[in-house]
DNA sequence: TAGATTGTTAATCGATTAACAATC
DNA sequence: TAGATTGTTAATCGATTAACAATC
């Protein structure tokens, strides 16, 4: 699979293409053109052969994309089938609802635990997953390759968090914490999931509309 | 307030730009410079004062910008003060987090009540918003605007929720259901929360970090 | 074979960066 | 006044779209 540097717009593209494809899947559909595809997610048939194109050849002139074929390519960019290992730190309402909601092992990740501060919740499992002492950590990740931490603890302690996580070694922090964490010798990959940005975006444009009007 | 067209790059940034300008009153900070401002974010001072320049001129040469009033500026573009009614529909553990957790009324919404099929969660209360059922969903909009409704419903009802809002007139969706909803005839805005693109693209980044090594 | 559709190269468009006169 | 920093125009860079030969 050859790549030189993909366009952070391409890769963010990746996944969606993923969940059409699952779709048509759902719906019995075996083959589709990149007309097809670009349809179903608002893209142009160009855009889509350029996006695959950055990471091989996918399709077949005169036919189009073979859908179970180009899912497990995807899937494959993606790293789906490497099986993560991940934690999740602060185990509040959001920890709490991605531990016991969030399909983590569909989209190839193994939740190993949760850790918290509040000795309530240490010991007690969640969606089966065992809460552990924040004060286990360390120790906890010295003897274990740990891919991701999903962080969710209050914003206060964000930073804090991230630094710790970022000497244990852990190669990626999925950012809950709605403070932004950019812990200037940070090595880890840092994913920010912030629920104000994207609903103050959606406020934007309901002003907006209401001014046209 | 002038402006033309936005483009969407640009929107996304201003949410950020006003974490950072918490961030810089937090640390009791008065002053900032497009530099400075762009340094905390990771953007060029140049994009900084483009971005701005877009919708007025909010600061002074050889100064740069008052943090509060800059603060006010961006908070006025986004529409933060106009008091949006929402509801939430599907009071399971996301919509639940969301209801307990997140702050809608500091984003300058006002979170009327949730809505869910689930007999036994309705005439509950989370965090002081009242439960309806569903069936009371149309009656309940039509003497009021609802400018936004938060859908947490399973992916498979997420389709028909949606309709279901679009012709009750509601404006915006911020939609949680991990589905896309395009209803073709949709006049809602739509903003997708998708955790599993954010997920598969950090994914993506430690695999491709992984075989750099 | 004729029709369809790919992968890729070239053209266009838009977004970011650089430069600089204006001015606080 | 001298220094700093804006707002804006011009230059560059990158991403999207269009076109088309290759070929199933």
């Amino acid at each position: 699979m050859k790549h030189g540097k993909i366009s952070n717009n391409t890769i963010r593209r990746m996944p969606r293409y993923l969940r059409a494809l699952d779709e048509l899947t759902a719906r019995g559909t075996n083959r589709v053109s990149s007309f097809e595809l670009g349809h179903i997610l608002g893209f142009t048939a160009s855009q889509v052969r350029q996006d695959f194109s950055c990471f091989g050849t996918f399709g077949q002139q005169g036919y189009g994309y073979h859908v179970p074929a180009l899912r497990e390519q995807i899937s494959q960019i993606l790293g789906m089938h490497k099986g993560r290992n991940a934690i999740l730190i602060g185990c509040g309402n959001i920890g709490k609802a991605l531990l016991c909601n969030f399909d983590f092992s569909s989209n190839g990740i193994n939740m190993l635990c949760g850790f918290d501060t509040n000795p309530e919740l240490v010991g007690t499992h969640l969606n089966g997953i065992e809460i552990r002492p924040v004060s286990e950590l360390g120790s906890f990740i010295a003897d274990k390759v740990i891919d991701m931490a999903v962080l969710c603890v209050p914003p206060d302690s964000a930073e804090k968090a991230a630094d710790a996580l970022n000497s244990c070694g852990v190669e990626a922090i999925w950012n809950f914490t709605n403070a932004d964490i950019s812990s200037p010798g940070s090595k880890a990959v840092i994913e920010n999931f912030h629920f104000s940005d994207s609903l103050l975006t959606l406020c934007y444009h309901i002003k907006e509309r209401a001014t046209r009007c």
